[in-house]
DNA sequence: TTTCTATAATGGTCTGACCATTAAGGAATG
DNA sequence: CATTCCTTAATGGTCAGACCATTATAGAAA
């Protein structure tokens, strides 16, 4: 980006590194390595203070800030410590939604980038989803039926199409939906949501069919028209929320 | 979720909320809200320690998770302080890093997303690049030939992903796509790597002539050409890295 | 054997101090 | 008047030491 040659004399900026950076650097270099892998337990504050040779204060910003990215989880007690966690993608989801909040994306972004996405996702469903994972989503679906409430019956969109993305057995796929289902929930809001919350449910039934079917673009254009659907509504709700 | 009928007596589970943890959620709820927003300032600690009738300790682990979050940034001196960001994707890049590094990734998956990813990129790039976008990536691919090093070369790759992904005029997949690029460097290594490196340039000015031309297809086919090329040169290299 | 209790380990928080960096104002200088 | 240098105060970064709350464990008591 900003390497185009200057006449400028070209010296390295000084970077004063914090304590904390160095440690947690330090820390995330032995997972990469593979020195420290999932389940692993960091010797006790106290202890890596003295190992790092900084403040315990230091140190625990340090142990923060892996935390927070949910690369360690800090458990309290006798026997508790520093544990590496297995990998969870609640962290990249979080950074996405600050991401959107601190106001870069639109509306139109996300929904385009989701219709995307869902795209291929139907499509690697289409030639790798197994019976467990098409009676899953039907199983989601009919719950759905079941449910009464608005909220719990979002909480059963979102679980449908997670499935749905584990069922490309990607995993990728199934952060980046994640991700916007995340982000787009704060849209999906407003009266009529209800009544085409009940309308979508059958529009699952039958994309469930289409892909036992192994019929691909029945699969992908049911996933279309559904999608359309809810971004109209989203569109619409979130134009009267900025009128009001 | 947590929410089925159950027989046992529904007590809250007790969650002991950590200091740092109520601040940082009462400051990402002004930022949702709007009431902080982008270049803002936020007090200094110890006035921030008063506000929130903390110590500056459990305060200052607040904005350290903000920090690497990305949503703030710590500056040093008078008149210095937290201000407010705005949004940059190298925070959700860092989180997926992270993710892979967990161990829960594997290599195939990463580049099968990428492909499915670019495939959808060029399409839309296809249909909005200005010609604006089309010489810079042409630019970045002359820059390439002329680079020495092979770090230089790889450099240059990353950013003509990056031009073609801001080509889409869809700022997610610019996201995406720098994650996988970021992740994915650390394969690209070999003996031959080099020779590769050569051999790719001339793709990447194909891959503008058919966008210019707007032809789709032709432009889609060569993006999986010069990506099943790559991949099989970093999955070569990673079984060999496994033997070694 | 079971149950209770004291203990020690550990993360979470607090207090108060000092250091390093930085911006701004004022003094000295030309 | 303009410039340069120095002082000062504000601010984040770090440190040291203490106490609290939680938790597992070993030992005492029943």
């Amino acid at each position: 980006m900003a390497s185009s040659p200057s006449p400028k004399p070209s010296f390295a900026p000084i970077k004063t590194r914090r304590a904390f950076e160095v440690i947690c650097e330090q820390i995330r270099e032995q997972l990469a390595a593979g020195t420290l892998k999932a389940g692993d337990k960091l010797p006790a504050e106290r202890e890596l203070a003295v190992e790092f040779q900084v403040s315990r204060s230091a140190l625990r910003e340090a142990l923060r800030s892996l935390e927070v990215a949910g690369i360690i989880r800090n458990v309290k007690g006798a026997k508790g410590g520093a544990f590496v966690q297995t990998a969870e993608p609640d962290r990249i989801v979080q950074a996405m939604q600050d991401y959107v909040h601190l106001g870069d994306i639109s509306l139109g972004e996300l929904t385009e980038a989701r219709l995307a996405l869902q795209d291929i996702i139907v499509r690697l469903a289409c030639a790798r989803a197994t019976e467990t994972d098409l009676a899953e989503l039907e199983a989601i679906a009919e719950r759905t039926k079941r449910e009464t409430s608005v909220e719990a019956r979002y909480t059963c969109a979102v679980e449908y199409y997670a499935v749905l993305a584990r069922a490309t057995k990607n995993r990728i796929f199934g952060i980046f939906v994640d991700s916007l289902s995340a982000i787009l929930h704060e849209f999906v809001r407003g009266p009529d949501y209800e009544t085409l919350q009940q309308s979508l449910i059958e529009s699952r039934f039958k994309l469930v069919r289409h892909l036992r079917a192994k019929d691909e673009e029945a699969a992908v254009g049911e996933m279309r028209k559904h999608l359309e659907r809810v971004h109209r509504h989203v569109r619409k709700n979130s134009k009267a929320a900025a009128k009001g």
